[in-house]
DNA sequence: CTGTTAGCGCGTTCAA
DNA sequence: TTGAACGCGCTAACAG
């Protein structure tokens, strides 16, 4: 049987107050009491249950972490990054798989607020909104990363799409491009729309025209990012660069080179957005926009600690920037 | 504030103990009673709380899982494994990113010891096992993935890589191939031997020579993979195959035969091992193993509640196998 | 500075 | 079949 505090307090001669009090690093403890506890502690092997400690404080120390896919390595990054803040606190954390099913969102929501986490996080892009209300009922504090939730009140780390396209296509620019084909994600996410955005301005910021016969828009997948490609590069006066939208959309285009010949870095630059941080894995030279995931979990948690401790702080937007690269 | 069981017994104008009852679905419970308490909960919108029932229980509804490194596919795979046959039982998974470091690790058993998990799932591959015994002495079961404990007598889920290796090895010489190179990781974990292992067994099965000189061991890195490739092809009458015993040491190869100007599948035939299921990003047609990692998170999760009802079961070792297909 | 006591919310005896 | 009372292990009031 594990010891339990009483044990300490027998061993030690004390009673469990003190203890307890010792344990907590609470003050107006003698000195001798606190030696003498300690070395009990020691001595029995004694680890205080969290479960108890839970029960009493109404809190638990630990953070729920909401994802719409476990095995999509952009939440992959965010989850450790959660997970290292909530190491350095001593915090759990509990992993959720949301699959985007709202009856497995609903089941997790209230495994939360059963095990009354301290907080949650939501990595999912498609999530029911409706359920989170009633953690914030509770008083568990949410963050979102990168989606805003439209009727909740809540901190949000995202990155900006914008910024980080426009910088995408600044590279190709700069590398001498002047013909640039988009392949850009459409949808209901506001993403795509961000990125050609980001697409044009760059253009413009060069003085180059923005020419809509190259650009394509569509379905985010991969079927429609070959299609684009080869309808761009086979066309009269092809475009000698391609700035792809989305992980899925690139993953088509690259096929897309190959089927047709073409060697990504030598025959036709491609820049490409890496929000699953797949591309360091292809053999390709890409310049390369990756979220940087790691640090949106890191921060989403630090701002659960910071609700946490100051539940009146104004609400947060935290927009981090895409780092650009050249993936080998 | 959130209804308690008190809150439900007065409502329903009862005692607490009914509305336990009839929560945990008890027997000796009159119909009308148990009609009484079931509209009360509905009505107040309750739900137990899952920190008092494990205080009580001495057990929470909750399963620890190690990783060595969440980032890393395989490892996801297995936690969204782990994480469906959980959720079936309505456990809350507790995911814990080791990174090799043993005070990280260590610092995790005592989070799982004093959170009272039912059962702790390691899916790491380098892990220190001096302190999972205690976890045992706990009474907390353990499965091991993808690893025998030498000194611990626990269940383990694994893989046959013979096997695996072996119908890899089939699938070449059924395509016409009898000069097939092996570039195998060495290293104190035992899958690159057991992979070479049935490289040789397949060579042997169809009548071919094993020849020394078409194998090379080395570290599982990126780099030896690249080396090891380019001295095979290079060498006077080059195999016409490559089997690569492990992901790393694929990608490497892979990048040999694009620097030699050699397709992969037209002028190369590759099989390969994919236990991070990264080979389904190439473009390139490949012969695949991959690691059924989400069938062995299910099996770890299963063993845990197996051995949770029946804990003087023999100690098992569940070994799968691994899925042989042809990617893209 | 230290000890005693009263819950935190639940499940489970034991009596009725 | 039902209810009253206790305790799971801990911490925060209050008392001394």
């Amino acid at each position: 049987m594990a010891p339990k505090i009483a044990d300490v307090a027998d061993y030690a001669g004390v009673s469990t107050a003190t203890v307890s009090r010792v344990l907590a690093g609470k003050p107006h403890v003698s000195e001798a009491m606190r030696t003498r506890v300690l070395s009990a502690v020691a001595e029995l092997d004694y680890r205080p249950s969290r479960v108890a400690r839970s029960l009493r404080a109404r809190r638990a120390n630990i953070i729920g972490l909401v994802v719409a896919d476990i095995q999509n390595p952009f939440f992959m990054a965010v989850a450790r990054g959660v997970e290292d803040i909530a190491y350095q606190r001593q915090f759990g954390v509990f992993l959720c798989n949301s699959d985007e099913d709202p009856e497995k969102e609903a089941f997790y929501i209230d495994l939360m607020l059963a095990e009354q986490v301290t907080g949650v996080i939501i990595a999912s892009s498609a999530a029911d909104v409706s359920h989170y209300d009633r953690l914030l009922g509770a008083g568990i504090p949410i963050t979102a990363i990168d989606r805003r939730m439209p009727d909740l009140a809540i901190d949000t780390v995202r990155v900006d799409n914008i910024a980080a396209a426009q910088r995408l296509v600044d590279g190709l620019i700069e590398a001498g491009h002047t013909r640039i084909g988009a392949i850009v994600p459409d949808g209901s996410i506001t993403t795509g729309a961000e990125r050609r955005q980001g697409y044009e301005s760059a253009l413009r910021a060069h003085g180059l025209a923005v020419d809509e016969a190259l650009i394509r828009m569509g379905q985010p997948r991969r079927q429609f990012g070959y299609e684009a490609a080869c309808a761009l590069l086979q066309a009269d006066n092809p475009p000698t660069a391609l700035f792809a939208g989305n992980n899925l959309v690139t993953v088509g285009a690259l096929q897309a080179l190959h089927d047709l010949s073409l060697q990504p870095g030598r025959d036709v630059a491609v820049a490409a957005f890496d929000e699953l941080d797949w591309m360091s894995m292809t053999a390709f030279p890409l310049l390369v926009a990756a979220q940087p995931a790691y640090a949106m979990g890191r921060r989403a948690a630090e701002l659960i600690f910071e609700r946490t401790e100051q539940p009146d702080l104004p609400v947060q937007e935290v927009v981090l920037t895409a780092r650009v690269k050249r993936e080998s």
